[in-house]
DNA sequence: TTGATTTGTTAGTCATAACTAACTTTTTTA
DNA sequence: TAAAAAAGTTAGTTATGACTAACAAATCAA
């Protein structure tokens, strides 16, 4: 290898993790995360969780007791926002310049990610002329691993009368981001809430003249700002 | 998956052995490649080339018999030129608009040739509107895995008061292309041979104005075609 | 042509990272 | 608070792809 500071010595499966772990304690830091929770998230068994949580505990990316909740060290995030970091450039990469769409990008960023060079990626970024945000919204944390994250809630949580502005969404599935599209909303689209039903809390919106009717779990995974 | 093409079901490694056999039996393919010479040429065990060769028998890629050449299926071939195609436009995106050098581009396209997504390299390739060499000098594929070797001859080959131009070079070490770069040749440079020395090979040779005398290796992993 | 050398193969081991099944600890709830 | 449920752990298995050591076949050379 050209160049020692390339190889940080960690494996695909042992970086994977890691992200997965840093995500799932950014979504809410007050409540527990465990050793379950991490595995459903990764869509592998408890026992396999538990393995490798062991390694990177004794590699001293991880932190935890027996039986306790998981934790990251500043070494372990510090991985992982990088990786995020990758993701993120990469997705805007191919959504501006090689023509992918909103719901492709994210299965082929998920492999670019692990390639091991920070001359390609912090290249890659000036190329881009340092972008803020990628397709989905998302900041796109800088070289030096600042994270921010834009303060956002989502669509569900807004009641009757809101105004609100598309900021984000979800990019976990590819048929929800598809259907997004599909609908015609995009960043930055205006939407208002016209109603919410009770009997299965069910949102009539309406966007560009549009008007629809989206699912309590649709609406979890678009994230707004309140315009008024 | 977003996309069952994008998944040939081959490993990093299956790759990267279809790829080497190619490379090797494309050197030369009046001699034999034979199992050691893999293994050598990959850097593993013997023991380890015969597994593989093994299994990617069974997958009918390879073909050969017991004690027998190793040689490709069709099959074996377009795997191996698709990577080889992936090779190479990686090289010339981080050459031509990342900033990388000569040679920085190899460990880094190693890495990006294994990504799988047919969209991304054709896009890729009309992002940079289809290029036709990397920037070794060597032939690109085009994405209907036509593969096209240019006539060529090492500048060991000739002899003395011949005059040629560099048209390609092995990227096979990072020391090597730092050297070439080092003294000042370049790709399309005109090269005269002043003298070639009878007891160890080396060659005194002109370019741009400058003298330089190089040993057989070197000259060996250089390319060229004869001007007069 | 026969013995030495090279080349190829097989058997068995190791690390990684997945799995299931069984078990233990913790938490919940009746 | 004790039983049930959930969460976490351990043990043992599997597949991939390396390895070494030992052996067999093919080729070279005296």
């Amino acid at each position: 290898m050209t160049n020692k500071s390339n190889l940080n010595n960690l494996t695909k499966s042992e970086e994977d993790y890691l992200k997965a772990l840093f995500q799932l304690l950014a979504e809410d830091h007050t409540v527990k995360v465990g050793n379950n929770q991490l595995a459903e998230y990764l869509k592998v068994s408890p026992a396999s969780t538990n393995n490798m949580i062991k390694k990177l505990k004794a590699k001293h990316y991880v932190v935890s007791e027996k039986y306790g909740k998981l934790e990251l060290t500043a070494e372990g995030q510090s991985i992982a926002v990088r990786l995020i970091r990758k993701h993120r450039l990469w997705e805007t990469f191919l959504y501006n310049y090689l023509n992918f769409s909103w719901d492709e990008v994210h299965d082929v960023a998920e492999q670019l990610e692990h390639i091991k060079s920070y001359k390609l990626i912090d290249e890659l970024d000036r190329f881009m002329d340092f972008p803020e945000k990628d397709p989905h919204g998302e900041l796109i944390p800088n070289a030096k691993g600042e994270y921010k994250v834009i303060p956002k809630i989502t669509l569900s949580s807004l009641e009757e009368g809101d105004v609100c502005r598309l900021i984000a969404v979800n990019d976990g599935s590819v048929n929800f981001l598809r259907f997004v599209s599909e609908i015609g909303l995009a960043l930055s689209s205006k939407i208002k809430i016209l109603e919410i039903r009770e009997f299965d809390k069910s949102i009539r919106i309406q966007f560009d003249g549009t008007i629809e009717t989206v699912t309590k779990k649709f609406a979890d995974n678009v994230f707004v700002k309140k315009v008024i």
